[in-house]
DNA sequence: AAAATGAACAACCGCAGATCG
DNA sequence: TCGATCTGCGGTTGTTCATTT
């Protein structure tokens, strides 16, 4: 069967975009609004494919665009964001006001990347690049659990997976002392195994990962919200999966979708931000409960 | 000064999910 | 319910610029 192409391709424009083509895309948009990039080349009068269109808007002409270097702290949110979200680049920019996915995309390929392995950590698993046994050990555990909480995964959790996080959610949890624990301990108190447990990484790690970096994941919003006091959750329920992705998306997330999702996926540790010591309850320094929940 | 090499970034391509009729 | 279409995402490629030899 197979598809039509998304525009005709023997009049259409490639390459880089001309001032000219610029101008024409910003006054079409400014005046009829972004939408319907299939048919907007037409009525704006330009050469190119409305997929063309839309990133060359997205990526280089909106006006809330932040150009220039990325700080520090980007940084850091980045590789924090990456380590629990993997390469869903749309869900990090979304966290980063003005910056594109495509921007940050490249940017983790040319500078974050080599930087973490400079540092002797594996910029996909975010672990000690000569850990690999672990690696692949505490993976095989998380998948075996049917890794509840997998964010690297696209595929929105499961009803079962999604009834394991209601079960550890709304649960108070304060830091132990236990500064002995690495980064990625898994002392988790249910079923982890015991060759489950990761290598502790290096401290190296723990400033890459920046555990004490709080991102205001939950928007500041209480627990106690209406939403999460009042509704009753029914953990199949595939509006609250919804809500969890929406949430990851800032433009769809509602103040209450965040708060049901940040309760129901994030250990409060992570709130409070402390991310730097092992968590009595999650288990963790990342304030995610642990797929040994599921 | 010129060529070679590498880094950075913009843009393209193909695919998958969402939406609509 | 199903197929067609649209949109958005992530991977990859191509081009430009900077640095090194």
């Amino acid at each position: 069967m197979g598809r039509s192409p998304c525009c005709e391709k023997a009049h259409t424009n490639k390459g880089a975009w001309t001032k000219e083509e610029d101008q024409r895309l910003i006054n079409y948009i400014r005046a009829h609004g972004e939408g319907c990039w299939r048919s907007l080349p037409k009525a704006a009068g330009l050469l190119r494919c409305g997929k063309s269109c839309r990133l060359r808007w997205i990526n280089y002409l909106r006006p809330d665009l932040k150009r220039g270097n990325f700080t520090e702290e980007e940084d850091d949110i980045i590789i924090k964001l990456h380590s629990l979200l993997g390469n869903k680049w749309s869900l990090i920019a979304g966290r980063l006001p003005g910056r594109t996915d495509n921007e940050i995309k490249n940017y983790w390929n040319t500078h974050i990347k080599r930087k973490l392995i400079s540092r002797g950590i594996d910029p996909q698993t975010h672990r000690p690049l000569n850990s690999t046994t672990a690696v692949a050990v505490t993976t095989t555990a998380i998948v075996g659990a049917n890794a509840c909480l997998d964010f690297r995964n696209s595929t929105p959790p499961s009803k079962e997976s999604t009834n394991s996080i209601n079960e550890t959610t709304n649960n108070l949890c304060m830091p132990t002392k236990d500064n002995s624990s690495s980064v990625h301990d898994t002392k988790c108190n249910s079923t982890t195994t015991e060759e489950s447990r990761p290598t502790p990484p290096p401290p190296e790690e723990e400033n890459a990962a920046s555990h004490a970096l709080d991102l205001e994941l939950s928007i500041g919003l209480p627990f106690q919200s209406n939403y999460t006091k009042n509704a009753s959750f029914n953990s199949s329920s595939s509006a609250e999966s919804k809500a969890f992705f929406d949430f990851l998306r800032p433009e769809k997330a509602t103040p209450s979708t965040a708060a049901v999702v940040v309760a129901r996926a994030m250990c409060m540790c992570w709130q409070l931000g402390f991310q730097n010591q092992v968590c009595s309850n999650c288990q963790s320094y990342n304030g995610l409960y642990r797929s040994s929940y599921c």
